[in-house]
DNA sequence: GTGAAAGCGCTAACAG
DNA sequence: CTGTTAGCGCTTTCAC
């Protein structure tokens, strides 16, 4: 495929050589600029050689003339890569990939000063932009002085507002979590909570609220308990709320998250409930490794992980992050599987809860 | 921090010219080498103006002129980034940065020919040397030409044993899980096997066959099931096992897999059977994401994913990738934790599984 | 002890 | 239409 007699990469000036033209036209016919004027036979040699070499421009070289390397350095805030930054890494790395980047990537570790001596490491390699992420969205700690370069956060925000960022709309999450419930017919609803210091969790349950209201149910008749985000709570919770008698019995649990949704199966298998038929149940997050261990599969809200990384890889690519709004917040759109049913002795509209439109970013 | 009156990066040149030396001299400040020349008094003032100025090497010039990226290429054979790939890419990454390079990271998606075209984006960018890995372990598809780079395989191999790999060693990690459950005295033992296909299957059975046979149980005694790596196979096959009478019913049930040891938690919990007083479970994987989820925690075998990604890194790093054996396995140890406890009727010596020296990596 | 100069591989004026 | 030349920021040999 790449025969070259060459016990090095082959350079531009190999190629010239191998097509009997100089290294510039080698280059102007590997980088048709405005203004071409190579005749068709000497790019034909031109190609012919690059490809009889096997000639791959050294993008070193070309990142030290150009002053753009085809990088964007991404930090994450977490001792190690973990999987929902690995899902916005994802995005942020399909984008660039598009865009012929590839993506530097870092975590801070738990060094001191882990998130400047990060930033530094890539800046010194000249990545075009920066992403910083971390796992549950929060807000970072950023070095008072920061790199000369686009900077966006992913799933984190800076208190002072000096960063874009782009983060999950938690309230329309709550309040899709709601609507599937809701439309389902029941009105006998619990919510269970994940741990109050986390940035999220305040807004699911307002926005769970805010719609149940919606429907007629009065805020004060849903029974709220707090938790915290895993299974052994999701499960203590749920094991209180399922000895109930059934006529009070909440018909419907939605939880801070999927793992305490894993937590509300197990409770509801010892307690010999079945889902969806005696009790429905929503997740948070669609976080791909609980989901997939779940039978019947869980119905929940999406956390735009990929999307935040997407975003921000796109606005670093296009040179746009001086005009985004100091926060983007991505809409949470409901997943709905198989963990809801109708309200026992309820009919809906056969339907099934009606998807709405989950909406374009807002700006706030 | 860094007041430089520049509105780019200062060069070497600005250093210099700020301590009135030139920049060859900075240079020499900044690279001690062997041979060192530099006066106390220039060195204090080079250094004072580094400080100034926050002046950091641009490492793309460094690159070109060294040809060395202090970079390393990472491509996952999957189409994302996926839980097990991330911790792979934690260990080399962890390595690289402790030897002061970063890491480049991409993964094949689902693009034809994904392999070369990651490979060839990572080499054109001048990496010192590549790192291919993927989920599961198994066989990759190589291109026929590669890149003329350090080349290492991380849970993968190739079929031709043209490039080296590190492998997770599935048949002694299959006798440990034997010996978690044998040395608690469990006689009636059963093994739920992920599908036949992957790679790992048949090892981690034949493993826990033998190591049981040196425990006084015969192979056919023990009840082997062919399943798949799913939670919902683990829990199908256990609630058969579990609806036998007790005299029969096995104490223990080994899974071919962490998800597959979710299901049988949750057949237990359906059967009204305690772990791990009713029932022992082992695990395989120490799958981080399924682990947490686990009540009682789940006793399993620990895959090296984050030490294949490490020892990748580190022989890139040390330049020894000619050195490496074809193959490195590395020990799959025991990680004993809460759902195995002493066969019923059975007293062992009081001190749980013994756990033995798990071993240094075999070459083979 | 220090600096001038060449060059890593490529691009882009500017000549011819 | 094509080639010469001058760098991008750094390292390193060799001269002073």
């Amino acid at each position: 495929m790449a025969p070259q007699g060459l016990d090095r990469r082959p350079t531009l000036a190999d190629v010239g050589r191998m097509a009997g033209v100089s290294p510039t036209t080698v280059s102007f016919v590997l980088n048709p600029r405005s203004k071409q004027t190579i005749s068709a036979a000497t790019r034909a040699r031109v190609l012919q050689a690059v490809n009889d070499l096997g000639y791959r421009p050294n993008r070193t070289a070309q990142s030290l003339r150009r002053s753009r390397t085809g990088t964007i350095g991404i930090v994450v805030d977490e001792p190690a890569m973990e999987a929902f930054a690995g899902e916005t890494v994802n995005g942020a790395h399909d984008l660039a990939w598009s865009e012929g980047s590839v993506l530097l990537v870092t975590h801070t570790g738990r060094r001191p000063h882990g998130m400047r001596l990060a930033m530094d490491e890539l800046a010194d390699r000249q990545v075009d932009g920066l992403i910083v992420t971390c796992s549950g969205t929060r807000a970072l700690e950023l070095p008072e002085t920061l790199p000369p370069l686009p900077l966006v956060l992913a799933n984190a925000f800076d208190d002072t507002y000096a960063v874009p960022c782009f983060l999950p709309d938690e309230r329309f999450g709550g309040r899709e979590t709601a609507r599937l419930l809701c439309a389902a017919g029941h009105r006998r609803l619990a919510y269970l909570t994940g741990h109050a210091g986390a940035w999220a969790t305040s807004l699911r349950l307002e926005g769970f609220l805010e719609e149940v209201e919606q429907h007629g149910v009065a805020r004060g008749d849903v029974v709220v308990r707090e938790g915290y985000y895993y299974v052994d709570s999701g499960h203590a919770l749920a094991r209180e709320l399922l000895a109930l008698p059934d006529a009070t019995r909440p018909t419907a649990i939605a939880c801070g998250n999927d793992r305490m949704a894993l937590g509300v199966y197990l409770a509801a298998a010892e307690a010999g409930l079945r889902i969806p038929e005696d009790l429905s149940v929503v997740g948070y997050d669609d976080h791909e490794p609980v989901i997939t261990q779940l039978r019947p599969q869980l119905t929940t809200v999406r956390l735009p992980l990929y999307d935040m990384g997407r975003l921000a890889a796109e606005a670093l690519a296009h040179g746009s992050v001086g005009q985004l709004p100091q926060r983007t917040y991505l809409p949470c759109p409901a997943v709905p599987r198989d963990s809801v049913a109708a309200a026992p002795g309820r009919h809906t509209d056969g339907r099934g809860p009606r998807v709405r439109e989950t909406g374009r970013a807002r700006h706030r």
